[in-house]
DNA sequence: GTCTATATATTGATAGAC
DNA sequence: GTCTATCAATATATAGAC
């Protein structure tokens, strides 16, 4: 999990993932008939780990709904500065790595990113009223999926936190427009 | 260049890169001191082509700079077209598999995405006072960058063009609000 | 299930004739 | 500058004893 995030799946060989886990390539290939294997069942791993690990985390310390998101996407902020924006959602790096090189792979990540949209999705639900009524949900959380993954690549481009930050600003005043409009409505 | 859009930069080995071009390994490494060298000349090449082959024919069509905006989403969008949503955009590829792994190649990819974010910014510009004065226009074209990466992120994980249309909507949705808001100002 | 040893192909890169 | 031949290292994966 952690070879491959750091250095991508092609990146790193098994030989070094044997010598990080110090485990001898017998016991590997019992239990993954090829590498690929391996990344199937890591990608499992981040499915199982997605909510007692990213979002209950992230949501705890927010009551409101659309303070959650932020919240999340502060978790991942936090993933940069831990990794002083060398890493960034494992994830997303394996979908632009991979592509459907690996057909079998791109449909796990697909599913990967709609569990974590669905999270967001939640939230944008809880949020009721606070939002305007014709407001395009799945559309909505999708697309702080995408401004979370784009905000990280180019951080981790640029080498800084900036264009990270800048891109949750300007999140933060899309959802302020829409919260300002839902506002207006009920009146 | 095509190889490494393909299947990046860890996916694809010298010994094809010299078969598709018909080239031999002497003439090869004649010019390229190593293969971390052709993706560099590579990206130089991404940087000559930027402007003649992104920017201006995504833009021609548009004379409101704002629709130019959308246009270039609509320019990448022709991308996942093409490719069936196999592939996206070249440079977001390898930012994501390269990381900081080879720094020289993360500086690239840095200068890359800040001149694509500066032919957003001179949209934005131009634009004048149809965005409101208060409007932070580096950090908007940065966005619009990041949306559009994020959007051809999902749209190839999903293998559907819906994830980046429905972000294009939701970021149009965003410039409609600002517009708005700037027209409200100006009287 | 785990071990050591190794097979086989491919990796990036080089040598040296032409 | 380009060619063929090839190097040394590494890639993923396997064999077979224990």
């Amino acid at each position: 999990m952690e070879l491959f995030h750091a250095k991508g799946y092609n990146g790193v060989g098994v030989a070094e993932i044997l010598k990080t886990a110090d485990a001898r390539s017998g016991s590997f290939y019992h239990y993954f008939p090829t590498k690929e294997d391996l990344l199937i069942a890591v990608l499992a791993k981040y499915d199982e780990l997605l909510w007692p690990v990213v979002f209950e985390p992230a949501f705890a310390p927010a009551r409101d709904p659309i303070e959650r998101v932020f919240s999340l996407m502060a978790w991942y902020r936090n993933v940069l500065v831990k990794t002083d924006c060398r890493q960034g959602c494992p994830i997303g790096n394996l979908a632009l790595e991979i592509g459907d090189v690996q057909p079998r792979v791109r449909e796990r990540l697909a599913e990967l990113f709609d569990a974590w949209s669905a999270g967001v999705h939640q939230c944008l639900d809880e949020a009721g009223g606070q939002l305007p009524a014709d407001v395009d949900r799945t559309a909505l959380a999708d697309f702080v999926l995408i401004v979370m993954e784009g905000g990280l690549m180019l951080a981790r481009a640029q080498s800084s936190l900036a264009p990270f930050d800048a891109a949750v600003g300007v999140l933060r005043d899309y959802f302020d427009r829409l919260l300002a409009n839902a506002a207006e409505e009920s009146n």
